[in-house]
DNA sequence: CGATCCTCCATAACGTGGTTATGCATCCAG
DNA sequence: CTGGATGCATAACCACGTTATGGAGGATCG
């Protein structure tokens, strides 16, 4: 596709000292001439490549949920769908948790320019394709709600509208700890998403017990997976 | 308490000047130059009453968090405390779409220069006083959770607790809603927030008969208080 | 009742960051 | 070798947040 495969290859890099520079400082470090200045070019070459800095920050926002989906689709699928939509809540908050400005700005939580302010009213081509990967983002979601329903853990329904519904708990969860809402960090992961999920398992179909069953098993897997005391968010 | 309360309330009709003009035109409105000429004073004003932009966003910030405690505040109590769960959730979904700059920016979902980054790194004390706003616009969910346990509805438990699950599947809903991910706007209503709504209160201990009388109740509250055909949403 | 101070804000300027006009170098087509 | 197109450097323009300065008005005190 690319004629020029060359390691000079402008507007990749501009991407990920993008990423870089927004994990590192902030919102606040996305600007044209810091992002030229790291990669050595000048502001120019945003404009050729881009357009402006809101298109370059809408192609971050799509490469957010680009590495969301990768997360989530390493999740892999056991005999329990239930503990595994658990993995994937847990996965999901530990992806936000490692990289909160990133998926701030995916999200629309933080606007670095008063750009981009709601996915609504997108203008440019790479913001409707980051509204689109993060659709595709959660198909891991969907996938298991449809074989817990398949299992008869959760009622029959339609699976994109379980899935939503649990979709919703989770970036409501996700989004109100990474804004402070719910005190210092880890606690809300036992205290809050845990019980949230076997909430919305038990409201979903599946008994008690067995949600629990599934939160532990996704715990006991969690720990085994990331080796550390259990508690998924760190860093 | 002010020595001047004269018409001339600068300070106010900032605040106020703040809100119209990011309803009217976007976050990318609220500018000291715009907000100054609007008011009819220099862009010093700003300086001299809040110090700088970033703590004139807060103030907006903090006046969404009370219009959105009026709101909820305003939503009777009930002899059906799950119904009343409903009606808040309406009445907060409702308030979003009326004013969804408003509470981007209140939630931290847009960031008018860059600032105001997420909850946890606040500076300005009117960020704090605005995040505790935040906590205490939702005191009715609490206290109508509380009464649900109380009731037999929901499960004996923590009732901060269980208040928050259903404060993050609440704002989750509300936010990807108000994201555009949900599609077309009233749809949401019925296909996933009361859904989610009924899951919920199955999960926290209600039974599914219950739950759905509730809905329905609250529904019929709904399209009697505002009059028309009951979506809700619409403005 | 005048002097002093303090609050509020207008004027004007500065710094930064997004954007654009222009031109040059490179590469490909012919 | 030539013509055009692409990619980017240089430099300037402009919008916006911010700040330095000073003046007008009322309040306080001698």
């Amino acid at each position: 596709m690319s004629p020029k495969p060359r390691a000079t290859d402008v507007k990749a890099r501009l991407v990920e000292a993008a990423i870089r520079l927004l994990d590192e400082s902030g919102p606040e470090a996305l600007q044209a001439r810091k992002l030229a200045a790291e990669v050595g070019v000048s502001t120019m070459a945003v404009y050729t490549h881009f357009g402006g800095m809101a298109a370059l920050v809408d192609e971050v926002a799509r490469a957010g949920f680009v590495r969301l989906a990768e997360w989530l689709a390493q999740v892999g699928e056991t005999a329990d769908p239930v503990a595994d939509i658990f993995s994937l809540a847990r996965t999901y908050r530990q992806a936000v948790a490692e990289q909160p400005q990133l998926y701030a700005v995916a999200f629309g939580q933080s606007a670095p320019g008063g750009k981009r302010a709601t996915l609504s009213d997108l203008t440019t081509e790479a913001g409707r394709e980051a509204a689109q990967e993060g659709l595709e983002a959660f198909a891991p979601i969907v996938r298991a709600t449809a074989r817990a329903i398949a299992a008869g853990r959760f009622r029959p329904a339609d699976e994109y509208q379980a899935a939503a519904q649990l979709w919703s708990a989770l970036h409501g969860f996700v989004t109100l700890e990474a804004s402070g809402h719910f005190g210092p960090a880890e606690q809300g992961i036992d205290h809050i998403l845990v019980p949230l999920g076997i909430t919305m398992a038990v409201g979903l179909g599946d008994t008690v017990d067995r949600a629990r069953g599934s939160a532990e098993a996704a715990k006991a897997a969690w720990r085994a997976r990331t080796g550390n005391t259990g508690q998924g968010g760190n860093d």
